[in-house]
Parts: C-alpha cells; sequence; structure tokens
DNA sequence: AAGCTCTCCTGATGGC
DNA sequence: TGCCATCAGGAGAGCT
C-alpha cells in the first residue's frame, strides 16, 4: 500500500545508498517485475551493467534512478507490495524476490527488488526534456511538489463529471494519494466520498488539499504507513503512521471527532471508511428537481442513500 | 471522449 | 483438516 509518504522514504534511502554507485550485475528472477520494459528480461539486465546510478528522483508514487548522463532511467513502481531493499553482502534471497542489482563497490551489497503480489515492477526509459521517464509524462505533480498548481487542480475539478475520491485517486489530476491518504483527507476536511467535484468551492478545495499535504507530511515524519511487513524502507524497516490513522481501517470504531461509530462502503472494488455524521452523503444530484417522475426515494433521510438498496452491480 | 469497470497477483483469513 | 471464497488495491487496458 505504499503511496506518497512511503515512496519518498524509499526514495531517501536509495539516494543514501545506491546513488554514485555503479551496477556489476543485473539479475531478473521474475520476468513479471519487468513487464513494462518491453524489450525484456535479458536487454534490462544487459542495459544496466556498468551504469552509474545518479540522483534518486519521485512523482507521486513512481520514482526513478537516472543511470549516468545516458538520458535512460530505471523506473520503479512499488504496486501494492513492492519494496526496494539494500542488502549487505550474503543476505539470504527474499521468498519473493523478483530483481537483484549487485554494485561494483566493494561493501555496498545489492539493491533488490522483492515483491509479493507482483504489481509492481521496474523497467528503463529515456527520460523527456524536463528530465521525466517517458512513460510517466501523463502523471501530474503530486501536492508535496513546489510547482503543484493549486488554482489548476480546482478548476480541473470543477470541470469534472465525478465524485471527490475519484478525483483523488487520478494520477493525471494529482498523484500520490491512493486509497489511505484519500480517505485520511476526506475525513480531515468532513468531506464525503461521493461528493461530486463540481460542487466544491476553490476553499473547500484549498482546504483538502491541505488535509492532503498535512496528513501526508505526518505520515513522512515517522517514516510512512505499514500494517505488515509489506511495506518497508530500504533497510527493512516498516514506518509507524498506522497508529495515527483517522478512518483507514476504522470500521465499527469511535470516530475521533464526534464518536460516532465509523463506517466502511465497498467503493471501487475497495473500500471506503468514513463517519457517516462528520460527512454527510452530498445531497442528491440537482438535475433531482428537474425529473419529479423520481419514485419516492424512502431513504430521503437516510444518511446514505444508493447503498444498501441498490442493485449489487 | 471522458468516465468507469475490469484485471493482473499472492497470501491471510474466515466459513463450513 | 481441507477447500473454496473473499479481501487487499495501483494503474492501465478496454469498454461505453
Amino acid at each position: 500500500m505504499p503511496e506518497l509518504p512511503e515512496v519518498e522514504v524509499v526514495r531517501r534511502g536509495l539516494e543514501r545508498w545506491a546513488a554514485g554507485r555503479t551496477v556489476a550485475e543485473a539479475e531478473v528472477l521474475h520476468p513479471r517485475a519487468v513487464r513494462r520494459h518491453l524489450a525484456g528480461p535479458d536487454d534490462f539486465a544487459a542495459r544496466l551493467k556498468g551504469r552509474r546510478i545518479g540522483t534518486a528522483m519521485r512523482r507521486g508514487k513512481y520514482l526513478w534512478l537516472p543511470l549516468g548522463d545516458a538520458g535512460v532511467s530505471v523506473l520503479a513502481h512499488l504496486g501494492m507490495s513492492g519494496q526496494l531493499l539494500i542488502q549487505p553482502p550474503g543476505t539470504p534471497d527474499e521468498k519473493h524476490l523478483r530483481i537483484r542489482i549487485a554494485f561494483t563497490d566493494p561493501g555496498a551489497g545489492e539493491l533488490r527488488f522483492v515483491d509479493q503480489r507482483t504489481f509492481g515492477g521496474l523497467s528503463l526509459h529515456p527520460e523527456t526534456a524536463d528530465g521525466l521517464p517517458d512513460v510517466i509524462a501523463h502523471i501530474a505533480r503530486d501536492p508535496l511538489d513546489p510547482d503543484f498548481d493549486d488554482a489548476a487542480f480546482h478548476a480541473a475539478l470543477r470541470r469534472r463529471r465525478t465524485t471527490v475520491k475519484r478525483a483523488l485517486l487520478d494520477q493525471s489530476l494529482i498523484s500520490g494519494v491512493g486509497n489511505i491518504y484519500a480517505d485520511e483527507a476526506l475525513w480531515r476536511a468532513r468531506l464525503h466520498y461521493d461528493r461530486p467535484t463540481a460542487t466544491l468551492t476553490r476553499p473547500l478545495t484549498t482546504e483538502l488539499l491541505g488535509h492532503v499535504r498535512d496528513v501526508m507530511n505526518a505520515a513522512l515524519a515517522v517514516g510512512g504507513t505499514s500494517f505488515d511487513s509489506l511495506y518497508v524502507n530500504v533497510n527493512g524497516e516498516s514506518g509507524y503512521f498506522a497508529r495515527s490513522l483517522d478512518a483507514y481501517g476504522r470500521e465499527d470504531e469511535p470516530c475521533r471527532r464526534c464518536g460516532t461509530p465509523m463506517r466502511r462502503r465497498a467503493w471501487m472494488n475497495r473500500s471506503s471508511y468514513f463517519c457517516p455524521r462528520c460527512q454527510r452523503t452530498p445531497r442528491p444530484r440537482t438535475t433531482r428537481a428537474l425529473s419529479p417522475a423520481s419514485p419516492a426515494t424512502p431513504g430521503a433521510a437516510d444518511p446514505e442513500p444508493g447503498s444498501p438498496e441498490a442493485p449489487a452491480h
């Protein structure tokens, strides 16, 4: 479940332990881990060999390591369960070790990509003019990027016909936000996940972005969020933010603001956690006034219309 | 054509 | 004890 703070923790570890090293040998142990490298595992390994690792970069949940001045970078995405570990020489292989990158530098150990669910992976890509691997040119700046444009984000939200949590998870609008921090920021902003983005006022967008930044910075300060061993920094250590979560994973537990039991709703093949009192259901679409034929919604006063009685798909 | 759904994957967990 | 279903979810392919 690595999101921006977790990926940034990993980026800092790579900057400390991998930048400046030279690749002695790369070994792909599972082809799926390099599936985004279209030329295949052998090409991936051959092109890494002998290259010098540059400054570790990140945008949203993607990170990349420029290879010397070749204009090519190793792009990494951790997916659900990916780990980039720096392991001392002689460390036994992890069960889900997918890629091994050995350095020429004596005692530097290995950079390893370990990934149980294989949603993540590494690949090589040329950089665009602004230094981004070309395949992530569509990824928006993230909210911790000094060049993130709050006004443009708000304008995009107003243009879209979608709901606020979908928008937060849309990496082409704002990157780095995943299911956990989306729920946390929405709880802090007292916004329901299904609120149409077109109804957001500029002050609301500003407040929401502020909460996104606050919660991410708070997580970053303690090394990220972790629920199990699936997310670790390059030294295999977990972060401590899980204990600070206010919404995610707190079904039936009291809201930390009002004491109302928190709820979980199936949403987009995953879960949304929210307080039914602090985060009120958005009022029915404004078009409702134009369709008097709509059957009397029995649950008009229901705090969550549309979920329980709606058809299962 | 923007918006949404589906699919990829493995391991933990729960019900019977 | 075993077996099957469910859940976790980022992101892009592929629908409509």
